[in-house]
DNA sequence: ACCTGAACACCGTTCAAGT
DNA sequence: ACCTGAACACCGTTCAAGT
């Protein structure tokens, strides 16, 4: 309850930046408030504005922070294996803090000069690909909008818990049900295939119902057509 | 200032999802709050909550209203047109706005049963690749969750105004460019193509710096993913 | 049924004052 | 330099009371 002064405790921007982590991690973002921050680690609130500008770019540097030791891909692997290794990597790292989810986006925009390593290594694999440099910047583009974006969405939407989540999802489910009847044959042909396990038709985020078959299948197809285009 | 009774107002659920898209398009999704809605409507900010649950939900029902009217495609034409089609009108509608990007992803776990139309035609012509109706699953989440989220990233990320966002954007500027040195030969070498131009290397959003080679890259390359897929 | 008016329990952020 | 203590200007939401 109250706060402790806690003489011990030094601040820092790294420790902030890592208590936000955590505190995200296990309360999520809605929960996280600069004065639920300062309370748990027994400062004032005011203190932590001395470090940071404001609760969003706080966030923000949290986000980034998240994705800071990306694996530098080894250069002797074909770039093929490389995109869909590092693909699978961001996605665990994403998986990993679910919470973050609604600001993933931000850190494409953030300022993210430790992230320059990680972006020499891709620029290296796609340069592999023989493309023009042209291509190869609207690759990049592609490769991480598509990653960072794909799983976004799928990790987005939980409903929450309580009654009211069961009752809405029974609602979800009966409208979708009903309406796969003669008028909509495909979708009452998919059906089974669909519920639950499709956007716009499920009742879960990726945080408890991941969609593998969906990110694995866009990869593929991804690096497919990149390989065709590198070869004209 | 002072609130009207406004007799005339009669307020109803879709006038109230109405002026919060009109209100979050032209003061932004920071800006939006109950209070300053009910005032723009010219009604007492409790008001609102006898039709409708909260904020949270509020919002969702916005940003799924966008969606209500997606074009139902020709179903005479190739499925490879269709799809393009059909991503650049979703495109369109999200950069039509801009300020939900942050919430587009909860449209695709919010009950979707007025986008069903839609969603029937999509798999209408997934059903015409000729893949198995698996692959037709994974198909319809690659394909919407790879629009919708590319884009959100792309919109997402706006520094906002003023001199900060000033001193920002050249501290930016100036990380990258220092760090293109012959530590990291490939981005000095794409330097001049990638400046503001690619994800994590920029400072605009897309709605004032819009990625179109990205995106059109990233479509051609699934397109002809699937179609390679198909043929198999 | 639908809205008012007021209140409750919070927020992010600022700022003088302490050390 | 770094934090305290208190305050300011807000929030979302609830609820009795009105009509």
């Amino acid at each position: 309850m109250a706060r402790r002064p806690s003489s011990d405790v030094s601040l820092s921007i790294d420790a902030i930046i890592e208590a936000t982590i955590e505190y995200i991690d296990t309360n999520g973002l809605d929960a996280f408030t600069m004065r639920a921050l300062a309370t748990q680690i027994g400062v004032y609130p005011a203190a932590l504005y001395y470090h940071v500008d404001s609760k969003a770019k706080l966030v923000g540097l949290a986000s980034s922070r998240l994705f800071g030791d990306l694996p530098v891909v080894a250069s002797d692997t074909g770039w093929q294996t490389a995109l869909a290794s590092i693909a699978h990597s961001i996605r665990r790292i994403m998986f990993n803090h679910p919470n973050f989810a609604p600001v993933f986006g931000l850190t494409l925009a953030a300022d993210s000069t430790p992230a320059i390593p990680f972006i020499e290594g891709l620029l290296g694999v796609l340069s592999r690909t023989g493309l023009s440099d042209e291509n190869i910047v609207a690759a990049y583009n592609a490769y991480l909008g598509l990653i960072i974006g794909w799983v976004t969405v799928e990790l987005s939407g939980d409903p929450g818990e309580g009654d009211d989540a069961d009752r809405w999802r029974q609602g979800v489910e009966h409208s979708i049900v009903s309406a796969g009847t003669i008028r909509n044959p495909n979708l009452a042909r998919l059906l089974p295939l669909l519920l639950n396990r499709a956007f716009m038709l499920r009742w879960e985020s990726g945080e408890t119902a991941p969609l593998d078959n969906g990110f694995e299948f866009l990869l593929d197809c991804f690096i497919a057509g990149l390989d065709s285009k590198s070869r004209r």
